[in-house]
RNA sequence: GGGCAGUUACCCAAGUGGCCAAAGGGGGCUGACUGUAAAUCAGCUGGCAGACGCCUUCGGAGGUUCGAAUCCUUCACUGCCCA
């Protein structure tokens, strides 16, 4: 596995909205550790060998890289879609954006790779530019494994951090879980295929009952949703991730695990959703009172002034609940 | 180096002196309906008060004006074209 910390170290300036602090080495190597303890959910840690491209990348000389660069014309690149679109539209490209391609290729060279793993936007920078360089600097070109890309819990666009639309492997399985339900019907079998262990013929078993309606798109989600939680987790966590969301969304009991919140004389019930943090402001929970948004042992509160009536269970829209005690 | 266009709330985007806390869309949140969702419908979406009102916000700073997102100066940044 590789972890690219080099475009860490210099910075990406394509994010030009944000100016990105540059990190120190350390810093970076605490990143790629987070990576790596997240890789290691699904890869074999005994069996794994990490890589870093810093490695290799920052002992290249400007004219090895002028003489790998001369392998590519502006064409090639501009045929991409991507780059095509934006150069219609008068968008700007960068020139280091077509030096990642490069990057990505002589890192395929410099770890002498047999196969290289890519989702399909990844196709010209694994086998076009992959293969040319690792041809021209003498080496066999690779194999090239394209998968679809995993849409986001939107079910759409591209899961990704940066858009929100992601699933944490790093949370924990219930979070798992209850954002696989989330997801659009018709994303499942996109999940089916890329993120579970199912073989090719489970997932079209699959595929088939959701197509013919013999399996229920309910019951079809949450065994989408329990095979990709205990895929990246355990089973028995898988199991419980389950459980409690069958008892908090499907009959929308309360869970038995949430923060605690202690009440103090005289607080009124606004003031208490702001102290114990269910809401940003106190606008905020006003809209939520108006909104029957907010629930007491089930009750609906409605008066933000009001003195706070009673400990208990705490509720602010479907998934927030404190134990005010 | 020269010319032109631009910088508005989470994002896109309208707004060219008062009726602007700022249209519209997206996103988000809440409620209804459901299969948990999606789709659909309704509402909300800067803060403090929550009655009037007050405060902060339209790239930064300064200015003109009774009054500025809107006009002027200046700085910064971005895009396009020319060199």
């Amino acid at each position: 596995m590789e972890i690219d910390t080099l475009c860490a170290l210099i910075g990406d300036p394509s994010d030009k909205d944000k100016l990105r602090p540059l990190l120190t080495h350390e810093q970076v190597m605490e990143n790629a550790r987070s990576y790596a303890e997240q890789a290691f959910r699904v890869l074999d840690r005994e069996k794994t060998t990490i890589r870093y491209n810093h490695e290799w990348l920052a002992g290249l000389t400007f004219a090895q890289l002028i003489q790998i660069a001369s392998n590519f014309t502006i064409q090639q690149f501009l045929t991409r879609e991507a780059f095509r679109k934006r150069w219609d539209e008068n968008d700007g490209i960068y020139l280091h954006e077509f030096f990642y391609a490069i990057m990505q290729a002589y890192d395929a060279y410099a770890l002498n790779t047999d196969v290289q793993v890519g989702g399909t936007d990844q196709l010209f920078n694994i086998v076009t530019a992959g293969r040319k360089v690792m041809t021209a600097l003498g080496a066999k070109p690779n194999i090239g494994v394209i998968m679809a890309i995993l849409p986001g819990t939107d079910g759409v666009v591209k899961m990704s951090k940066s858009l929100g639309n992601h699933i944490p492997l790093n949370s924990n399985p219930a979070d798992m879980y209850g954002k696989v339900m989330s997801v659009p019907d018709a994303a499942m079998p996109l999940f089916a295929r890329l993120v579970t262990r199912w073989l090719p013929a489970e997932v079209s078993a699959f595929e088939q009952g959701l197509k013919t309606e013999t399996l229920h798109p309910r019951d079809a989600k949450m065994k989408l949703a329990w095979e990709v939680t205990a895929t990246y987790y355990t089973t028995p966590e898988a199991d419980q991730a389950q459980e409690a969301f069958v008892r908090q969304f499907q009959q929308g009991q309360i869970p038995d695990e949430m923060p605690e919140y202690s009440l103090r004389a005289g607080q009124t019930v606004l003031e208490v959703l702001l102290a114990a943090g269910m809401v940003a402001s106190k606008s905020e929970g006003r809209r939520m009172l108006e909104q029957k948004g907010v629930k007491l042992d089930g009750e609906a509160l409605l008066t933000p002034e009001a003195a706070f009536p009673h400990p208990g269970v705490l509720q602010v829209g479907k998934r927030r609940f404190v134990r005010v005690g």
